[in-house]
DNA sequence: GACTTTAGTCGCAGAAAGTGACTAATTCGC
DNA sequence: GCGAATTAGTCACTTTCTGCGACTAAAGTC
């Protein structure tokens, strides 16, 4: 147990960065000032009259120069585990950024998010959240899209979508689906990428939609 | 801006407490014990050394005098909108017990999840986060079994089902995809019911199981 | 111009889901 | 005691969705 009477209880607003590369997760972090061999994730402590938020997302500010395309509470973290800021409570945010557009500001780093040099044991765990979070929430919320610049094609996504299930699709397929969910528009641009015919560019279509789901799904893993 | 001067920063740990009646799901508020007609949310402030499960687990056994069937973090709250500890941050977890066998202490009363008197800003908040959280993870956490008592029959697993998706559900379909899902084993015991055919009495199977989900699924709502 | 590479589409076969009708076992009214 | 009502449980048919291979299209390479 840490000492805790010599100052007053804190929180701090920690950020899990996320973006993609080619074909892998990659997530910022930050080289400790002190000892330099150390890492951490961005973090920011709390401010009066600041909201969670508003923190987060001047951490990711300061730490990539510009505003996350998503950003989500996935949790409190405290339980005694070690944190560089010592504060008690930290709230971990998970922020998304598409990579092509994303440089880092000095001392801060991209690493794997499966192999990432060791951080704090709060830390960690928010990296652990952060990673369910992606996987859980794939098929309710923009993630993918939000890893990507504003115009794609469709291989992009569904690149993407692979990288993110950690599996193959099935290219008629995909688009059958996405098709269905009316999710994205069709741009008048092209892009010849080497050899091969030229892809089309899309855009997010976050548009109103009509939730018709049918019947239950059981998909659990859960105990 | 609340007066921050005169006492150190603190967090406090609030439950959003659900069972499910016979058609509507309700959650248990305390009666301010200053002024008797303002309720709250259950809610513990922060003790040194005691994680906030630990924190949420006490919390219910006070208001409930059992451990409920099912616990989860659903963020932290502040944000500068009013609690009625007074704490700077607050951490919301939500609880489900079956109904049945909950009988509340002195003090706490069940209220209709969708029209519940006045709580403070923060806490409705908090309300609002575990409503959502219930739908989205509806079919990802086994929240409908942990409604239910141990044993019950497949009518009442499709009634708590139509009731937390407010929808109705086809009798045949439910089944089919229920035993599709393995997620049931029949008791050999019967229970019947007034009139009618009686009905065989089933337990949750919390198994392992094989995820071999197909394709990919874009069922957003989201912006 | 033949070959390779990537984009994009079609259509079939098999799987899954929606649905109404059926059988089964009980209580209630008479 | 018996038919009507009520709830449980299943079946079989139809419609919809998904996996998948094969196809056409448009570029570059040699």
């Amino acid at each position: 147990m840490r000492d805790r009477t010599a100052r007053t209880p804190s929180f701090s607003v920690d950020l899990v960065l996320v973006t993609a590369t080619r074909n892998e997760l990659v997530i910022l972090l930050a080289r400790n000032s002190s000892e330099r061999e150390r890492w951490s994730l961005p973090w920011r402590s709390s401010q009066t009259g600041e909201t969670f938020e508003m923190a987060a997302t001047k951490a990711a500010q300061e730490a990539l120069g510009e505003a996350p395309s998503w950003m989500e509470q996935i949790g409190a973290f405290g339980d005694g585990k070690r944190h560089p800021s010592e504060a008690d409570v930290s709230v971990a945010y998970l922020a998304l950024a598409p990579h092509e557009t994303a440089s880092p500001r000095a001392g801060y780093t991209w690493f794997q998010l499966t192999d990432s040099p060791p951080i704090s044991p709060r830390q960690r765990a928010m990296v652990d959240a952060a990673t369910r979070n992606i996987q859980s929430r794939l098929d309710q919320a923009p993630i993918a899209f939000r890893l990507l610049p504003a115009t794609f094609t469709l291989s992009e996504l569904q690149q993407m979508y692979e990288l993110l299930l950690g599996k193959r699709l099935h290219k008629a397929s995909f688009r059958r689906a996405l098709q269905a969910a009316w999710l994205v528009e069709p741009t008048d641009e092209w892009r010849s990428e080497g050899r091969g015919r030229p892809a089309q560019l899309f855009r997010y279509l976050p548009k109103k939609r009509r939730r018709l789901h049918r019947g239950v799904r059981f998909d659990f893993l859960y105990p």
